[in-house]
DNA sequence: ATAGACGACCGCCTATAGGA
DNA sequence: TCCTATAGGCGGTCGTCTAT
């Protein structure tokens, strides 16, 4: 067995106390209990360190040697102890480490600039690591492989998880501007029978625009399986192919790469961007930090979506069901303008 | 006289074992 | 699983003894 575990600590704060005012009775009345309870402690002392510790002289307890030789060691290990028990603090400024954080590429594109500059200035010292989604992403966090997922969340999660709404987003339709279904309201039927590319992260073979589809006994036109948000409108820009992504993804790429953003022509309720995390973590003051710094990041983030600019007639409205970036006819010099 | 040690006894709390 | 009995630890009071 342990010597600790048959040791009471308070026996330690006791002999503290009595090297401190080297009488018994003064000793008690530090510590709020009777002369004869400090006696009994003192005895019990004796009996943990083998020597008397105090003896009685005309002077009053003094200090035997090895009494003395613990003054200084007891102390360091009351304050460790102390600081032990302490609730755990997290100092961002000088905190060292690594979080590990499972999202796609449209998380690191779209939130972790925003992430990365507030870590950067509030926690010089801490590192992040993009891990990606290998099979099941609550596999990873129950296996410790990550600390934090930031997805949007298409199943039920285990009991040991927690989850914190982020924000809502909505699919938009997005295409090249000279697209031939660019110029007029799309239909379901249009849309349809329209050249599709499918983000898929997993190893689902519809999306969420398919079920819904579905449901109306329709099926859309799929030419193009990708995992990657960030490629599919480059793809876009470059073909007669369409994509239906978020839109805080397709504002941010429709101004570089000339797109028009059009309402998809389904019903679809808006998706959130979920904070997922293991329990185990739950009450950890870093993490807690970087939950916090995480979620107000991304929060802010997708409360200042660039609004999609009209070069010719100024900024439009973000709610609008269409929303075109070019004109018909967009001098080559504007679309250079904005790339650049 | 004073302070500390010690014994007797009590109450409270906790852990454990055993039975319903 | 819950209840009860039991044991042990700790701190309380009170009284007494002892060293200074």
């Amino acid at each position: 067995m342990h010597p600790l575990a048959t040791t009471d600590l308070n026996l330690l704060v006791a002999l503290q106390a009595l090297l401190k005012t080297h009488n018994v009775t003064k000793a008690a009345v530090e510590l709020g209990i009777t002369q004869s309870a400090m006696s009994r402690t003192l005895q019990r002392l004796r009996a943990t360190f083998n020597d008397p510790l105090f003896v009685r002289t005309r002077e009053g307890l003094k200090p035997t040697a090895r009494a003395e030789a613990l003054v200084g060691e007891l102390g360091q290990t009351l304050d460790s102890v102390g600081q032990l028990l302490a609730s755990p603090t997290f100092d961002p400024s000088t905190a060292r480490g690594s979080f590990r954080v499972l999202t796609n590429d449209f998380g690191s594109q779209v939130f972790m600039p925003n992430i990365m500059s507030e870590l950067s200035r509030e926690a010089p010292g801490m590192n992040f690591e993009i891990v990606s989604r290998r099979s099941d992403m609550m596999d990873q966090l129950q296996q410790g492989q990550v600390d934090l997922i930031l997805a949007t969340l298409d199943q039920q999660i285990p009991a040991e998880i927690y989850a914190r709404t982020l924000g809502e987003d909505r699919f938009v339709c997005v295409m090249r501007y000279n697209h031939p279904l660019a110029s007029k309201k799309l239909t379901l039927n249009e849309y349809c029978d329209a050249r599709h590319i499918l983000i898929t992260t997993g190893n689902d073979r519809r999306g969420h625009i398919d079920l819904q589809l579905a449901k109306q006994g329709l099926k859309r036109n799929i030419v193009l399986r990708l995992p990657h948000f960030t490629a599919a409108p480059s793809i876009a820009a470059n073909s007669d192919l369409i994509v239906t992504m978020p839109r805080g993804l397709a504002l941010r790429q429709a101004q570089t790469l000339g797109l028009k953003l059009v309402e998809p022509p389904v019903n679809h309720e808006p998706f959130a961007y979920h904070l997922v995390w293991h329990s185990r973590q739950h009450h950890n003051p870093a993490h807690k930090w970087l939950r916090d710094l995480m979620s107000n990041s991304i929060r802010k983030t997708l409360q200042e979506a660039p609004e999609p600019i009209d070069p010719l007639r100024g900024w439009v409205d973000l709610f609008k069901p269409e929303i075109n970036f070019f004109p018909e006819e967009v001098p080559e010099n504007i679309v250079e303008e904005l790339q650049g």
